[in-house]
DNA sequence: ACCTGACCTCGTCT
DNA sequence: AAGACGAGGTCAG
């Protein structure tokens, strides 16, 4: 039997420029040689070739340096597309991200390309957010539930979000009276816990994977966005039938399934190859 | 149940 | 330089 590789040493491959510029998050930018990301409360700082100390235990869960990447990239490379955007980004990760700002960047997100959602986030920030000084330098940390649920439609709106400023509104009230509680959220099954974010108005069925996949703990989340049904018609119309209307909430869950069924339990690392394969060779801008 | 159009705004392209 | 276009979707009719 092999030794497990240790987490700690194995981690150094991580490529935070790839994983940062993969379209999952949108508030980091880098100065210099540095790494600089707004992740809840927290500014991260990394550096490229960083090396993950136990102390750096909030890094170390956010990056998910505790997953078995060796066995899941093993299990991945099943595929032949996978095996192959595993071997152009070998060091690209998910990240498991905090779930307010998960859910409201997601929320943003709809109909909108990467910069648009990463500049309304800035302006979330700015507007209400608090200021946190790090390495000499001003960021402005993500809101808190009750800081946007408190907050008017119109100022919101300021913020250039436009008709998703409702939403954003609604679902941080969702947060506050506890219709929606991540950490039960995270405990339940993926099907229970999508159902249950779905309810929420500006909440379909690729947002809610979004938010299942990059902060809840679900890796068999597999967000079929425009993207991803771009690419399922392009290398696997053999295996999915790919309709080129836009999917139904019942359509959606059938062809997840049938993806879930093809890549397997971690169909969403999957997803985060083949995603980031993909736009960089259209080359789309990430951030 | 499925299908279609409308939707705010902004970065990018011409 | 101004105008058109389309973007990691969702909702209502």
């Amino acid at each position: 039997m092999k030794q497990p590789v240790s987490n700690l040493s194995s981690n150094f491959k991580i490529n935070f420029d790839h994983t940062i510029n993969s379209g999952q998050v949108f508030l980091w930018e880098k100065i210099d040689t540095k790494w600089y990301g707004i992740d809840g409360r927290r500014v991260l700082v990394l550096e490229n070739s960083q090396k993950f100390k136990k102390n750096m235990k909030y890094e170390i869960d956010f990056f998910r340096i505790n997953d078995n990447f060796e066995k899941i990239s093993n299990e991945l490379k099943n595929d032949n597309y996978v095996r192959d955007a595993i071997k152009m980004f070998p060091g690209l990760r998910l990240v498991r991200q905090n779930p307010f700002q998960c859910y409201i960047s997601f929320i943003v997100s709809s109909n909108s390309n990467i910069p648009s959602i990463k500049s309304r986030l800035q302006n979330l920030c700015k507007m209400f957010g608090s200021k946190k000084i790090v390495d000499g330098k001003a960021f402005f940390l993500f809101p808190e539930p009750s800081d946007l649920a408190n907050a008017s439609i119109l100022d919101i709106k300021k913020c250039g979000l436009g008709y998703r400023a409702k939403a954003v509104k609604t679902a941080s009230l969702s947060i506050l009276n506890g219709k929606i509680d991540f950490d039960s959220l995270k405990k339940m099954d993926y099907q229970t816990a999508k159902k249950e974010l779905i309810k929420v108005f500006g909440i379909g069925s690729k947002v809610a994977d979004c938010i299942l996949l990059f902060s809840l703990e679900k890796l068999e989340a597999f967000p079929l966005d425009r993207w991803m049904l771009r690419i399922l018609q392009k290398y696997y119309s053999n295996e999915f039938q790919i309709s080129t209307k836009t999917l139904t909430e019942k359509t959606y869950d059938q062809l997840h399934e049938n993806v879930v069924e093809h890549f397997g339990a971690y169909a969403g690392y999957a997803q985060q190859f083949l995603f980031k394969m993909e736009r960089e060779l259209y080359k789309k801008k990430w951030l």
